[in-house]
RNA sequence: GGGCCGUUAGCUCAGUUGGCAGAGCAUCGGACUUUUAAUCCGAGGGUCGCAGGUUCGAUUCCUGCACGGCCCA
């Protein structure tokens, strides 16, 4: 709403007359409240006749001549405020009706029910904390523009009861996490956001600059390389909850930040990271959902361990027909994803690693509504794992997908260094190839694994993406409170 | 990157086969001392996303652009 409008200049009128009088509502530092809501609420049968306090936002007003029932939101729900002009005399009682919907207003007297039973506080004082100058959504359907809804994520919570319900659940959903972890005697540590080299994952960085060295920066895309440095220093169980940022599109899995969790157990391999992808997942479920059942998008999902297990090439086979017998002859692999119908145009000139991700993501991936852990990925897409001991071809490495969403990525993570450095260069080569999202060598890591590196398991998951599982959204941004939008001029 | 769809009052949405722009809520004025999507009477509020084109006339048709949504890659 522009600031000239009618309605706008009407409330700023107000706001100036108030500062006239002395009651300038932005003066107020704090406001003694003795009761929420949702206390009130719970707990009327022991309230009842108690003057009480209570403060939030004035989202209804519904007046009668001499008296008005006003409704005020607070952070777990609203309480109605019965306003009488006996009780507060003339003066404060027309002070009170030139209220605004949305004003932040305290206010305090006797709790009583009204004959429909509605919990009531009788005004006998109020006060305006702070004036709203432009009006709310409209409270019946709420605000329904996902642009909107986005980019002013505070009126998507303000007008809409279910939204902070997500963000509760997401926060529930961590907690666990970390209760978990704690519990088991991970350590939680934070390692550097801005690297001088980024790596531990495959994707394309942000770059920065950092003005007092003078030196070129990137945003970390993963936060592994540090963590397994200091499984080398003795650690022996880490984990780290934090943003990592990625340089790619957006659309309705991926947002150019994230939140990753990522643990890492000396002595452990994939396949117990396995396990306590089942017991971590299991934990967050049961805060939100009570159980290991839930619904996610129409498909009841079951997490009851233990997940089903498919190796990526079986699991390749079985759902696009496509037989991955060679892993070195990419002209066959090629041949055979056209065939099953992926585009050919695409495909040309691809590495086998991205053809067999591209079948998978295609035939495989929709398929795994329960959860399943895909196992055995190629070396080539698998820099950071070990390989598997009877087929130097695989490395021992599982991605868990849940509800047809790809949820993580975990390996019994590659200790040797010499082979480290091999992988590295590498993956310089399909850099120079043109693979834009290949690892940059990074001679610290591979001299930190030079001082030996216990075998190591390590788990890496997507909190946003689970949340989204877990709390039956269809849409990262529904779990993502600020998602990146491009910025849009006042034209609009 | 491609396809389809959307953008109309503060919000939620209608609508115009091309001819003065509509509703509900919100707002403003009036009535009303137990309402709760309060009710009743009355009123105001629009660059119809932006820019071109066609036309006597465009919010409507065409083109481009911006932002967003869904699907595909």
């Amino acid at each position: 709403m522009p600031e000239t409008s009618d309605e706008y200049q009407r409330r700023l009128k107000k706001l100036q007359e108030l500062k006239h009088k002395g009651q300038d509502p932005f003066g107020y530092h704090s406001y003694q409240r003795t009761h929420s809501s949702r206390q009130l609420q719970e707990n009327f049968a022991e309230l009842e006749g108690q003057a009480v306090s209570v403060a939030g936002r004035l989202i209804a007003m519904r007046g009668h001549g001499k008296s008005t029932f006003a409704d005020l939101q607070d952070a777990n729900g609203t309480i109605q405020i019965h306003a009488r002009v006996d009780v507060l005399g003339e003066e404060r009682y027309e002070d009170y009706c030139e209220l605004d919907l949305g004003d932040i207003v305290g206010a305090s007297g006797e709790l009583f029910g009204t004959r429909t039973g509605e919990v009531t506080i009788r005004c006998e004082e109020f006060v305006l904390l702070a004036k709203a100058l432009r009006p709310l959504p409209e409270k019946f359907h709420g605000l329904q523009d996902p642009e909107l809804r986005y980019r002013q994520r505070y009126l998507d919570l303000l007008a809409n009861d279910e939204i902070s319900q997500i963000f509760a659940a997401r926060s529930r959903i961590i907690k666990a996490a970390r209760d978990y972890l704690t519990e088991h005697d991970f350590l939680e540590v934070e390692t550097p956001v801005l690297q001088p080299i980024y790596g531990g994952a495959a994707a394309r960085p942000f770059t920065t600059h950092h003005n007092a060295l003078d030196m070129q920066l990137y945003m970390r895309i993963a936060p592994e390389l540090y963590l397994k440095r200091l499984i080398i220093g003795g650690c022996e169980r880490v984990f780290e909850i934090g943003r990592v940022f990625r340089n790619e599109g957006i659309d309705t899995r991926h947002n150019p930040e994230f939140t990753i969790l990522e643990v890492y157990q000396a002595y452990t391999d994939y396949e117990d990271m396995m396990a306590l992808t089942e017991n971590l997942v299991a934990t967050m479920c049961q805060t939100v959902h009570g159980g290991l059942t839930f619904t996610y998008q129409g498909n009841e999902i079951d997490l009851s361990p233990p997940w089903q297990r498919m190796p990526l090439i079986e699991a390749i086979n079985e759902y696009s027909g496509v037989e991955l017998t060679n892993l070195e002859d990419t002209e066959v692999a090629r041949r055979q994803a056209i065939e099953a119908g992926l585009e050919a145009e695409r495909l040309s000139d691809q590495p086998l690693g991205y053809i067999i991700e591209k079948l998978c993501d295609r035939f495989v991936q929709p398929n795994l509504i329960q959860p399943t852990f895909i196992t055995d990925y190629p070396v080539s897409i698998s820099p950071l794992a070990k390989r598997k001991s009877d087929n130097p071809q695989l490395t021992a490495r599982f991605e868990p997908f849940i509800g047809g969403e790809e949820v993580g990525n975990a390996f019994s993570e590659l200790n040797d260094p010499l082979d480290q450095r091999q992988r590295f260069e590498a993956q310089a080569a399909a850099r120079a190839a043109g693979d834009e999202e290949a690892h940059p060598l990074d001679d610290d890591f591979v001299q930190a694994l030079e001082y030996g590196m216990p075998p190591t398991g390590g788990l890496g998951l997507g909190i946003d993406r689970l949340v989204m599982v877990l709390t039956d959204q269809p849409n990262l941004r529904e779990v993502i409170l600020f998602p990146l939008l491009r910025p849009v001029d006042d034209q609009r």
